[in-house]
DNA sequence: TCTATATTTCGACATGTATCGAATAGTAGA
DNA sequence: TCTACTATTCGATACATGTCGAAATATAGA
């Protein structure tokens, strides 16, 4: 019941992190494998400097850093200072619980009980 | 390519509506069977009117109104006026098309590596 | 230590959001 | 038609957000 109500909490929360166009196109980056114009393969990929994620992105880079912060801060991304940059990367499982979310609601079409109080 | 910046767009909007808790519980509802109280089949549910889309949330119902709304303005949710209730369902393929997002990122392979260049 | 590069923080500003209660509007039934 | 019920709209208010450029901080290398 309260477990309910943090569960949602806590999905409101990164939703609303993905909420901003620049920050789904930073997350969606993060999230996939390969940047554009790049082969993809197992050793590559999944982590970016912050300049990099705003490669393509129109913004100044103040405001990508606030946005990289807001991802960090829902837990979707973590970062890590590697020498002169910041490492980003998707946090493990972020990924499967937020597709859970909707799995769940869409595997269960007409059968749902955990409303009731 | 263009397709996938409307895409971002998209999901982001739809996003957004769902990253207030108390849009997002409404939401959850709706996806769900049964309202509170109620004995779940087949026939019944699926549809509530606004009033019942906001029993156990603690909030004005102008308030209600206008993140009913939103859900609405972001496509996620249908209203249609019966009598003096306003019905409330969720959009059809609405969670198949979220749950997408998510499952075509999970779907890569996530194995973390080097920074790119 | 000085410099270039990468990122964060700060201050400011315009815009957007959540919320309420009161007023308004649509509908069903007496 | 009058009333009760349901929902929307309106006006106000407090607070949050996205954005920028400038200043500050962190690091690597000359």
């Amino acid at each position: 019941m309260s477990k309910y109500r943090n569960d949602i909490e806590l999905f409101a929360t990164q939703f609303k992190a993905l909420s901003n166009p620049h920050r789904l196109a930073m997350f969606r980056r993060l999230a996939s494998c390969c940047p554009p114009g790049t082969i993809c393969s197992t050793e590559e990929a999944v982590r970016y400097s912050v300049g990099q994620l705003g490669a393509d992105i129109d913004i100044s880079i103040s405001t990508l850093s606030h946005h990289l912060k807001e991802l960090n801060r829902a837990g979707l991304v973590q970062m890590a200072r590697k020498g002169k940059r910041v490492e980003c990367w998707v946090a493990p499982q972020t990924i499967v619980q937020l597709a859970s979310f909707f799995d769940a609601l869409s595997a269960q079409p007409n059968i749902q009980g955990e409303i009731h109080e």
